[in-house]
DNA sequence: GACTGGCTAGAGTATATACTCTAATAATAC
DNA sequence: GTATTATTAGAGTATATACTCTAGCCAGTC
């Protein structure tokens, strides 16, 4: 593997891990037993390794929701969808912690962070329109579709934010990948009202595989 | 006033104007025209600084939180509840900002966020009860509603942050108050499908005084 | 006036961090 | 082979940051 390649890869671990913040270009070279002078030989700074990961992560993305246009939507794809953007959100689970610092820190990341968040808009409204269409949800006024949307979008990306802040230990570290599926369950909550009665019961129990079985919440919850 | 409070004040201020990364104790020792050896005698790190203004917040939104039990709930309360608690988010604003990393590097505050935010999942949870009761929404088994009130708890924490990346430019610095009360909006959609017919015109009015005029949405809108 | 204790100044320190520079080595082209 | 280019090492730098240390000021008290 190119050393390229392998920054990025080490690089993405290590804030993962640690959080951006935490890791500097030193730790990344000493990591992967280079040299600082290396690093900066294939990249100019630490934004710029920020920001190929990003395109990485987007890409992923991207192809996540795709919306086949040629077909209905079924309740399968729905959750394959859920499924896949919460397996992003994993593999890149830095970027939305310290998400507001590295936009404030690279305008290109700013920019194209935006117009992602406007194509993963635009794909979450595609996906309730379709939902209707297939009778799987009623149909809504477009207001109030994109308002849903956008509180889908806000439970999606702040779920495992959350999550964090919920655990008493250091939880950078403890977080799972179950875990952090649990947000399936708070964006299907979302959906609960809207479901027609032939689907209803169906969407309710694959819902039910993803309740939280919330962090420690036993602990000061005596009261109550 | 005190030098300590002093202290505490431009803290926060500077926090929230840059962001607490980017504000360093000299930073705040020469704004306030003190010397670091004074803040140091006041504070014995920055961490107990941003501890004390967390204690504020705190009390601020538990104050705000406050249900009376002697009442009914109107739709005025519930208005008056998600103000407020915007107001407080306003007024605290670089905390949810942070929030990981400072929860990361202070265990003390750790503990207690995590208290605070079980306090403020049970406030809504009773205030989703009481519009139950009042008839303006309709009861929904437990289960349900503590689902919705975590995801109200998602919206309005982190509605912030979606404007800031939504927003082409440099965004800390010209973020509004109003903008951000647009978050109403949000929260408020949350309630629509549980509407009673008797309060679902009244409350969709009111709602639509907070719809958002969304940044930018389309490429640059000229800023004037 | 002398003493005390809270408060303050301001120079200073240890450490970290992002990044640079030079020179050496490996890979490739001719 | 030689010349050229790509890659790498590693010491080094400028700056920043959280925090310390010592000495002195000042208001109140005896």
């Amino acid at each position: 593997m190119k050393t390229r390649d392998k920054i990025i890869l080490a690089s993405l671990e290590l804030f993962n891990e640690r959080g951006e913040r935490n890791v500097t270009t030193n730790h990344i070279a000493a990591h992967l037993a280079i040299s600082p002078g290396n690093l900066y030989y294939h990249f100019r700074n630490k934004s710029d390794i920020i920001y190929e990961i990003f395109l990485e992560y987007e890409k992923l993305v991207d192809y996540y929701l795709d919306i086949p246009e040629d077909r209905a939507m079924t309740a399968e794809d729905m959750m394959f969808y859920l499924e896949s953007v919460f397996d992003g959100l994993w593999s890149y689970r830095f970027f939305h912690r310290d998400l507001e610092y590295l936009l404030d820190s690279d305008p290109r990341l700013r920019q194209d962070y935006r117009e992602f968040t406007n194509r993963c808009l635009k794909a979450i409204n595609r996906i309730f329109e379709k939902l209707a269409e297939a009778g799987i949800i009623e149909a809504q006024p477009e207001d109030l579709r994109t308002a849903m949307s956008l509180n889908v979008w806000l439970v999606v990306t702040n779920w495992m934010a959350f999550l964090k802040t919920a655990h008493a230990e250091e939880t950078y570290a403890n977080l799972t990948i179950n875990e952090l599926k649990q947000g399936i369950y708070q964006v299907l909550t979302l959906e609960v009202p809207y479901l027609t009665s032939g689907y209803r019961d169906r969407v309710l129990a694959l819902r039910e595989k993803y309740r939280p079985t919330l962090p420690d919440r036993n602990e000061s919850e005596t009261s109550g």
